[in-house]
DNA sequence: TTCCTTGCAAATCGTTTGCATAATG
DNA sequence: CATTATGCAAACGATTTGCAAGGAA
């Protein structure tokens, strides 16, 4: 399964390099068809979940039902507005200890963990105080 | 909507109370199928839903697709088996203060968080090696 | 009698897949 | 030429919903 290059793949790839709110299959899909009028969205689907798997984009499963796409693949961790449903990076300390301390009393191996945070973003918190 | 007593909703959740496997709509309703034959599974994703929403149990989604459901609503993390996809229980010291991690650079509100766990579970470990 | 809950089936939503065709190496 | 990728549409799996009938307060 060698990859061959795909224009479909380079449009996809660089939209979501320019977007760092984390878009939908779908929203890729109405975005990059601006450019690219007929591509599908099988097509956009297929390249997503092909990106993902060889690492240069991450999926995010955020618990809204919805597959999130991330250009970004360094570890950071991510904050989900309960109330608009934005995602955002969050900037923080590592805290990659907090495996260790799940490993303490674990008969298993732990590979990794993924820690997402719950509230409201700054502009909703604006908003709902007014 | 003031909630009235239904048989059905006491079946599930005495059924769930029994399992600490989290287990999904669908194994929820072959199991209490059993022992209330007629009941549908729209009646069951109704009251898992309606349960979690008033907080007698927890909704859980783990990133494998389908909703898990957990009668322990203690707060505690979960460790999701990336060979068999069993979704474990963890018994580990608290870790609330990646919270104020996460706060610190934040503008905005941080209510909760959620952190999962992944790795191979000690059956898949002595599994894999043999 | 009010109105919450049910069973049933159809609908919805996000995602995947089969297939014949097009593009890449 | 061999093989990967595409567009399209149909299929899929999990979950939700509309509706008429049943049951609790």
């Amino acid at each position: 399964m060698a990859l061959k290059y795909s224009r479909q793949r380079e449009v996809i790839k660089d939209f979501l390099c320019t977007r760092k709110d984390h878009p939908t299959a779908d929203i890729v899909y109405m975005n990059v068809r601006q450019e690219y009028p007929n591509i599908s969205l099988g097509t956009v689907y297929r390249n997503l979940t092909l990106l993902s798997e060889i690492g240069e984009i991450r999926r995010l499963r955020v618990g809204d039902g919805v597959d999130h796409f991330d250009a970004d693949t360094s570890p950071h961790h991510h904050f989900i507005c309960s109330h608009c449903g934005r995602i955002i990076d969050l900037k923080m300390e590592n805290i990659d200890y907090i495996q260790e301390t799940a490993e303490k009393d674990f008969n298993g191996r732990i590979d990794s963990y993924s820690a997402y945070f719950f509230g409201l973003c700054e502009n909703c918190c604006n908003l709902l105080q007014s």
